[in-house]
DNA sequence: ATAGCTGCAAAACTTTTGCAGGGGT
DNA sequence: ACCCCTGCAAAAGTTTTGCAGCTAT
């Protein structure tokens, strides 16, 4: 039982979180900090179910209803970004403190390439301002077939 | 029993279609054409079930099963383009024949508001031929809360 | 003390699939 | 004829929820 990845995650995320949860009126607890932990742990994307078993694995306590119940807690605070791949299920990634990118996904082997652009960022801005619309998430995906895959048919 | 919709569908979209199940070794059927006749005759978004709905109010016959297997025939044909809203479930809006678009969707009161952006397609062509990526659906949506729904905390 | 949390299991929902029979080409 | 298609119902898979007991503040 390494106690691995138990300090993986900076202060100053775990008190961007708490700052969420109290401008909500919500309780830091040890399963939120847990969840936190490991979800900085990940390298790359993960979904829920990934991160249970994980947990599990690092003898973490939690169920699947508070990891699904935490995940958007961690989105709307600032930590997360959810990414809705091929299958059109939720996977995350934590910020790596850097900017925002957006996602290339292949439909054939569902790898995930990141790629970011400023321009486009700055575009997207734009338009929400000309609409008067205040935005939240930006769900950037291009789906398509990555440069090994291409001899695949739609 | 008006007979309404019946024929709202320009005749060179059927032919794509046909000409893409060809393409494919599919058959054009009935239930095919009558779901290609009824995804014309709407005007916005509209999710499987919607369809489902509409389909049995016109007295067009149709399973849910054939919907859920047409949908995707339809998006691949290039006649429907597939937007996953901000519940994470699928809607569709027909090719009005313009150029392409994305979405601002309000996380409150789920309005769809599109619009277009020549630069931002322009630029996401280019990341995609600079990863050798080959493109096939974008998602660019961007949720949050619309002018009227502004007071609203995530 | 008082909200709010957690875990479990059940429920909810969208979407997919197996199968037996019907239908285009 | 052949292969594809359809409907039904069941299944699958992710995500949500009710409830009883627990825990931060």
């Amino acid at each position: 039982m390494q106690n691995r990845a138990k300090s993986s995650v900076q202060p100053k995320f775990v008190g961007q979180f708490e700052e969420y949860l109290k401008r909500k009126g919500l309780k830091m607890t040890k399963s939120r900090r847990s969840i936190l932990e490991q979800v900085f742990a990940y390298d790359g994307h993960f979904q829920a179910e990934d991160l249970l078993v994980s947990m599990r694995q690092n003898g973490y306590p939690g169920s699947r209803a508070t990891i699904y119940r935490t995940l958007p807690l961690l989105v709307k605070s600032g930590l997360l970004t959810e990414v809705i791949d091929a299958q059109k299920n939720s996977r995350y990634e934590h910020i790596h403190a850097l900017q925002q990118h957006a996602h290339l996904i292949c439909l054939r082997c569902s790898k995930i390439i990141e790629f970011k652009n400023t321009e486009i960022d700055a575009l997207q801005k734009k338009v929400c301002k000309a609409h008067q619309f205040k935005p939240v998430k930006y769900r950037n995906e291009i789906l398509g077939y990555c440069s090994e895959c291409q001899t695949e048919e739609i």
